[in-house]
DNA sequence: AGCACGCCGACT
DNA sequence: GTCGGCGTGCTC
């Protein structure tokens, strides 16, 4: 007898065995996917992950079902990396499994509800079967009402309720695995006469003779499947494609259909973008500065596994990676290409689809998961050499042969996942992911994470250096405004500073364009009462509500709570409610008023919520059918914009003032990185003004400077003297519980065990910056372990306490999870 | 993570 | 007295 471990899209440790039936025996393979029982009612889509003889011995083994496929969707080296990630970011190799493949490839059960017809009228039970629900009334006039998948409606005691029903044979209970994954398909025509015989061509070009808009469909369908042209093969015509003919209509194919001229039928087709082209046309001629990099990255990659290339923004950094990818396809490897989601524009893919065409494939995470399928497949079935552009969770798709992983914009902090489990980063997933495939990674950054660039000075990495804007653009001139003194002389309307009016105001004046961030959105950030201090706090989470002018509400960030701003304080019943602070919304609001008859347009979360929303203002703005962009952090990155002159950093206080050791780094960053979208033109250098009020800071010093090596060198200082990366590894431990204080105690008492081995390496507890996110109370403690110590004895340690923790009987109800490398 | 079983307060 | 609230433990 055969047995068979599994990884379960579930977040469990330990392993799942499972008897192969046998009409399975010797027809599973490690990597495929099987469909198996799990606990009463469910059933999961599982991965082989060991086959076996050993019996379990203290329980009895559910059978496999089935096997959902004939090659596996999951192999080597890529389980090699999910239980990499699952060691690394303490999780399971199941938490994993769910991020790594798309839902559409992980059927699960549903349970359908149907009445048993015995019971129908039966005594005082009264059964309706309505569309899409079963309506019981029991005899004590209480009504249970189930959907289809026997949820009950009413309230939430899903199970015990179909038990009972169940076991009173009221209902019967059907399972059903259902497939999410529809494939593409196209109708197609063809013609229902064989090809050459000309005789019954004729006859049927004869049925038409009375419609000479018939005969001109036929002749289209001809023309467009090369029917005459023998040397071919016959092409395929949709019927979209046959309705693009001239005088062709629905009504006609169909009348062609019903006289037996066409037959229609349906193709499954795939969603990949058919242009029929690949490497249509040549790359760029690159200039001196970056040839040179060029060549300085691949002799650099020959003696590293990891390169860092450091461009300065504009200085063209995509166009080197072009060259590499080129190399790559044309020596027959694959090829991925991370970039955080923000950067993945029609700017960028259609740059790169212009020369690699159909090799080039596109994993977003805004695509339908159908879609993704679709990608997945393709890779998991191809072996030719191929180029994945995509965001982080592209890292899962199963390559082949790997020879080169490009990561742009290596420092964004949205390459770490935060929630749910796996949190893991890109970034780092891909450097491993590069490593197992034998591949070579090249990361791309004008200001690299502390952490990267360490590691390529000292020669772990390599390291280019591009400081060069391309085409001798030159970088933007920075100006430090300091708001105290634009206050006290009272020059300063609301938050616009007057050197940052004046400078936008001559650039409008010239046609030129301006951005304006703020890391903010909503209205105004603090609402309080002036009479008695009152504020809004979020009834889930521990943070102030913001008010929004646009809906008028007053929302959390984090749960998306809402309620309706009162006109009178609840709490004094006096009229002193304002509102203090600038999001983007009021900002817009203030340029609109100050830049009279310019066009204004804002750019955030609020204002990107459709799927195409972010395309359609960055498009505009490229048009110039907007002046002023405002917006948060998306407007800090990879737009390439000609005619912005001037870049208005509002307020930077609140970006160095963040209580986080990676403050000042992500200041640096986002100044740095929004700065590079001004004046990318010689003839027109672009101005930054930067907000604060505190205009002696060293980071704004540095980015003044556009002086990335002499933040780096400060910032390191810091780093080694208060023991943060790169010279320790950093886990955060969050303990999370309903009661408050709970939380406090079980933390309390976590933290003096982890002290008891890792003595001052160990902070806190405290509470997080969010310390309640939905009725969820958090604590977290921080752990700083030096960068030598081996991670695999940390974990098993932490493990160890973990299991030591719960025998305390304080620890139910708490959750504990882990970060690791959190950023 | 679900989901079932089991033990206590609010309503017929 | 039941209903249904949620706390606890198991899932191959």
């Amino acid at each position: 007898m055969d047995f068979v471990d599994v990884i379960l899209p579930l977040p469990l440790h330990g392993k799942f065995t499972y008897a192969i039936p046998e009409e399975l025996q010797g027809a599973l393979e490690v990597g495929m996917r099987i469909y198996v029982p799990f606990g009463r009612r469910k059933y999961y889509t599982a991965i082989v992950d060991e086959i076996h003889h050993r019996r379990p011995e203290n329980y009895e083994v559910k059978e496999v079902l089935a096997k959902l496929e004939e090659r596996p969707s999951v192999r080597y080296p890529q389980r090699k990396l999910w239980e990499w990630l699952a060691d690394y970011y303490l999780c399971t190799v199941g938490d994993v499994y769910k991020a790594a493949l798309p839902s559409g490839m992980k059927i699960e059960s549903e349970t359908y509800v149907s009445l048993n017809k015995d019971f129908e009228n039966d005594g005082g039970i009264i059964l309706k079967e309505r569309e899409a629900e079963i309506v019981i009334y029991l005899e004590n006039k209480q009504r249970v009402r189930l959907d289809e998948m026997g949820r009950d409606l009413k309230d939430k005691n899903i199970g015990t309720r179909v038990n009972m029903l169940l076991s009173e044979g009221i209902i019967r209970v059907d399972e059903k695995a259902v497939e999410r994954y529809r494939s593409k398909k196209e109708k197609c025509i063809r013609l229902s006469v064989k090809r050459g015989d000309q005789d019954a061509l004729h006859s049927k070009f004869d049925l038409l003779t009375r419609s000479a808009r018939q005969q001109n469909t036929l002749i289209a369908y001809l023309d467009k499947s090369g029917w005459f042209n023998l040397s071919h093969h016959l092409r395929e015509v949709t019927k979209a494609e046959l309705l693009t003919a001239n005088g062709t209509n629905p009504g006609i194919i169909k009348a062609l259909v019903d006289k037996g001229v066409f037959e229609e039928y349906t193709r499954v087709t795939n969603r990949f973008e058919q242009t029929g082209k690949s490497d249509t046309i040549a790359l760029k001629p690159l200039s001196e500065a970056q040839s040179s990099a060029l060549k300085k990255v691949r002799s650099e990659m020959q003696t590293h596994a990891v390169t860092l290339l450091h461009g300065v923004t504009g200085s063209g950094k995509t166009e080197i990676y072009t060259h590499l990818m080129k190399d790559a396809l044309d020596s027959g490897k694959q090829i991925l290409y991370l970039v955080p989601e923000i950067s993945l524009t029609t700017q960028l893919t259609d740059r790169l689809r212009r020369v690699f065409g159909d090799r080039m494939l596109v994993y977003h995470s805004k695509f339908g998961d159908s879609e993704r399928v679709d990608i997945y497949k393709r890779v998991l079935e191809s072996h030719e050499p191929l180029i994945v552009l995509g965001v982080r969770s592209a890292v899962f798709l199963p390559f082949f042969h790997l020879g080169l992983v490009i990561v742009d914009e290596e420092h964004e902090s949205s390459y770490k996942q935060y929630d749910p489990a796996p949190r893991y980063n890109g970034r780092d997933a891909a450097i491993v992911l590069a490593s197992m495939h034998g591949a070579k990674t090249l990361l791309g950054s004008a200001t690299p994470a502390v952490e990267t660039y360490y590691k390529a000075e000292n020669g772990k990495y390599g390291l280019v250096e591009l400081a060069e804007r391309f085409e001798g653009a030159v970088l933007p001139d920075v100006e430090i405004v300091d708001m105290k003194v634009q206050r006290k002389r009272k020059v300063a309307k609301g938050i616009l500073s007057e050197p940052l009016r004046e400078s936008m105001h001559a650039a409008l004046k010239e046609g030129a364009q301006g951005i304006m961030f703020q890391n903010r959105r909503g209205f105004a950030p603090y609402v309080v009462c002036t009479e008695c201090g009152w504020k809004p706090k979020c009834v889930n989470c521990d943070v102030s509500l913001v008010y929004h002018k646009q809906s008028n509400q007053l929302r959390c960030h984090y749960c998306g709570y809402s309620i309706t701003p009162p006109n009178v304080c609840p709490a004094c019943g006096q009229n002193g409610i304002e509102v203090f602070g600038y999001g983007t919304e009021r900002i817009a609001e203030e340029l609109h008023k100050e830049f009279d008859g310019y066009r204004v347009a804002r750019m955030d979360l609020d204002t990107t919520r459709n799927k195409d929303s972010y395309q359609e203002i960055i498009e505009e703005f490229s048009r110039h059918e907007t002046d002023i962009l405002v917006g948060t952090q998306m407007v800090t990155k990879g737009l390439d914009f000609d005619k912005v002159r001037v870049v208005g950093v509002l307020n930077a206080d609140t970006m160095l003032n963040f209580p986080d050791f990676r403050s000042n780094e992500r200041a640096f960053n986002m100044i740095e990185q929004v700065s590079g979208r001004a004046g990318r033109r010689r003839d027109q250098p672009g101005k930054v003004i930067v907000q604060t009020t505190d205009p002696d800071n060293d980071v704004l010093a540095r980015v003044k400077a556009h002086d990335y090596d002499g933040f780096y060198r400060a910032e390191l200082s810091d780093r080694e003297k208060y023991l943060y990366p790169p010279y320790t590894r950093i886990i955060v431990i969050y303990i999370k519980n309903k009661d408050a204080r709970l939380v406090d105690s079980v933390a309390v008492g976590f933290a003096l065990a982890l002290r008891r081995v890792f003595g001052q390496r160990v902070l806190g507890p405290e509470k997080p910056f969010v310390s309640r996110v939905s009725t969820w109370y958090l604590q977290s403690i921080m752990l700083k372990v030096e960068s030598e110590a081996s991670m695999k004895k940390v974990k098993e340690i932490l493990r160890a306490i973990y299991e030591q923790m719960c025998a305390d009987p304080c620890m139910k109800g708490t959750l504990v999870y882990y970060d690791v490398d959190p950023v």
